[in-house]
DNA sequence: TTGTAGGCGTTATCAT
DNA sequence: ATGATAACGCCTACAA
């Protein structure tokens, strides 16, 4: 029961280490019956290969490091979630590094991969990203913040604002208000963006008044200030719905409005966007529209496997995102 | 640019190969000044040990795995993280994988993480759990979940409760119902216990009426259902505060009492367990436990790290809660 | 304290 | 299609 190597399944088999190796390689040229003998033999000696060993000879790791900025934000635990999950199914392990959203640490933890010989990296750059720079010659595959110059998979942030608010121009609003993500944020311009996409796209939007957008962090609080912000005004000139950059904001938007009195949806409507199961949790139940987090994270497996060719640089995978109804929505209050 | 190896550094150096290898693992007998100067030239060559090499050597792989059920349950992912800082103080680097409570899945996982050699496991049992056996040999230590047998690291689920029981005590209330984790869970069981080691020590707990407790899994849902259960009575037989096992069920809990038109905390105060970032973000604040979930996941690297000594097998270490409080707590209304 | 050399378990090259 | 054998890059006795 001690340490079985490869020579004691070639012995026991009969054959040489070379072709056991081969075996375990899924090598073409080996005959039908001395492969299933040799299998026989394997699980019978309950032998695994060495990772280590292996991995020193053939230079893969079978190891595909992630680093995120934070754990705790639940769209990237299911980020990592999926990845783990897609990357075991090809025999594949992930190694998690949270970066804190602190680009020193993040340098550093791209440093300890690199040295681990990972056989990719997926990457969701941490904000203050620009500040360091990648080690070419590992595959690198940046998610949701993508990145010039670098292969990136995302959803598509701003189709799917656009669909959400569509969802509220289609009820009737029109005063949509629009709390924003953080101006130097990738993701957060490009919902912006898909904002003013269905905006422009629809009447009576260039009416006069205070702005009814409002730039904010991601997180409960800053969507809660915001939409104070965003309400505090005469009933007539106060949005009659809120668009939010995040499922977080958008609930502590509720909590602002509950705060001021203003029931949702009756008063105002609210749409979140990332799909978090946070958002099924609320009373009322947040609409949101749901970033397909499986899809991105399986594609980046699949790209740093090659089991998919990567995207160009400029170029990104991008997944449709849905609106998920909830019971934040309405039509509007006449004034 | 190409691989520098440790020849290349011994050679610059002027000293073996064996010396450098010593430098890279603090060994003691390495002379001040060869010491600095192989540092240097390891930094000007930019040279990183090949972790592989190293480990097909030495039998370490400065490599943790964690097997949790659910990456997506913010208290395992905030596990995962914290274990993720605190290893990656000592060099060591984290792997990931989720079991998604399926023992087979989970069994599997144990494996892989075996066969790559990795220094020791953290593992969070699923809940069918006992239907599979760890191999022996391997450093683990079992965490939250704790079992029979292994070295286990946990917070004080049972003292905590009680200080959350005893705080609703405390404020007034008697009638105090509790909504209970699945009856074949540990953690479960533990909590229920501290309700009732707080219940008895109370005065005026023995009365008669329907039962206060009520079993339910952890999630929002069930905590929902298990919160309609307990409140639909006449309200001189209703509790007048429920504590729930987890934060989840607690905000189920909430919901059921908002759709029952009951004000919380006015006509009924709610605590819940386990403190995650959720627990503040709801309307009202939610009164919760908070888990040292930081000390669990330090303590447990530190063991398997043999930065501390490992809990003896039947007395495992545990570590106390706190009560957070929130704004859904408050002494009840007279009848 | 430092140098020398063997071998860790596998894969890859070259024959056969 | 299979076998023999030389690396892979490092650690660790052992020797000096």
């Amino acid at each position: 029961m001690s340490k079985v190597g490869i020579r004691d399944v070639a012995k026991l088999a009969g054959v040489s280490t070379g072709t056991v190796s081969r075996v375990l390689n899924d090598h073409p040229s080996v005959t039908k019956d001395v492969r299933a003998r040799v299998e026989g033999i394997i699980k019978d000696l309950g032998y695994l290969p060495d990772p280590s060993a292996r991995s020193m000879r053939s230079k893969v790791s079978r190891l595909i490091g992630i680093v995120i900025p934070d754990l705790t934000n639940p769209f990237f635990s299911e980020l990592v979630q999926s990845a783990e999950q897609a990357a075991a199914n090809h025999g594949y392990n992930i190694i998690v590094m949270t970066s804190l959203d602190h680009a020193a640490k993040e340098a550093d933890r791209i440093r300890q991969l690199t040295s681990r010989k990972v056989d990719g990296i997926i990457l969701v750059p941490s904000n203050d990203f620009h500040t360091i720079k990648l080690p070419k010659g590992l595959p690198i595959v940046v998610v949701d913040r993508l990145m010039p110059g670098y292969s990136g998979i995302a959803s598509d942030h701003r189709n799917g604002v656009r669909l959400g608010v569509e969802h509220l121009l289609k009820l009737g609003h029109r005063r949509i208000g629009f709390i924003s993500g953080p101006g130097d944020s990738v993701p957060a311009n490009d919902r912006l963006r898909g904002y003013l996409d269905a905006m422009e796209q629809a009447d009576g939007t260039k009416m006069a008044g205070p702005p009814l957008i409002a730039e904010a962090a991601f997180d409960y609080e800053s969507g809660r200030s915001a939409g104070n912000y965003l309400l505090a005004r005469a009933r007539n000139e106060r949005p009659t719905a809120i668009f939010a950059s995040s499922d977080q904001q958008a609930i502590g938007c509720m909590r602002a409005a509950h705060d001021l009195g203003i029931p949702i949806p009756a008063a105002l409507s609210i749409v979140g966007f990332d799909g978090i199961p946070l958002a099924s949790m609320t009373t009322p139940r947040l609409t949101t529209v749901k970033q397909p987090i499986q899809d991105v994270a399986a594609a980046a497996v699949a790209v740093l496997l090659n089991k998919r060719t990567a995207p160009a640089l400029d170029n990104p995978i991008l997944f449709p995102c849905e609106v998920l109804e909830g019971e934040t929505t309405a039509p509007p209050q006449p004034d």
